[in-house]
DNA sequence: GCCAACGTTGGC
DNA sequence: GCCAACGTTGGC
């Protein structure tokens, strides 16, 4: 099992709304190194949820992978946003994963309680300028996660 | 709303 | 294949 972070603005979609919904399909990732990073997801992988673009920015709870290697429909879709005319069912660019909810956080972890906890190496979303949508986790950087948030761990 | 960071696009 | 222009992300 691997640990990674999604990232999220709230006011497109929250983990108040995963947690409503229960299970979502994680569309609309255009960015090849974030596809990447997705592409390695396995199921029951655990996601530290990210609200970005809000204030304060910060981890709000835990998600999981409830499906792997799903080929994202949008992409064939030329009504939609994140149309790709490069995609083809047959050869399909972007393949992401179904998420399902976890848990929430009694207290957030903000960005600024991040940045005082870790170093940029240690961990990619304090890093200055860091656009990545999703990232992996290192598995001390989610057990020390765990303990700010104080979670057990087990869900 | 500003702007730094940085990925992508397209001309050459 | 280089790189300037452009668009987007996301903190502040």
């Amino acid at each position: 099992m691997k640990y990674w972070l999604i990232k999220s603005e709230p006011h497109d979609y929250s983990l108040a709304d995963l947690q409503a919904d229960g299970v979502e399909i994680w569309d609309g990732v255009r960015n090849y190194q974030a596809r990447n990073f997705l592409r390695e997801m396995a199921v029951g992988d655990r996601l530290f949820y990210y609200h970005s673009n809000t204030k304060p920015p910060g981890i709000v709870g835990l998600a999981k992978v409830t499906q792997a290697n799903v080929v994202d429909p949008t992409q064939f879709d030329a009504e939609h946003k994140y149309f790709d005319p490069k995609a083809t069912p047959e050869k399909p660019r972007w393949q992401t994963v179904k998420v399902g909810y976890t848990s929430t956080f009694a207290t957030m972890i903000t960005l600024t309680q991040l940045k005082e906890n870790f170093t940029p190496d240690e961990f990619a979303v304090v890093r200055r300028g860091n656009r990545l949508s999703v990232m992996p986790v290192a598995e001390d950087v989610a057990k020390r996660l765990y303990a700010l948030a104080d979670y057990d761990g087990t869900a």
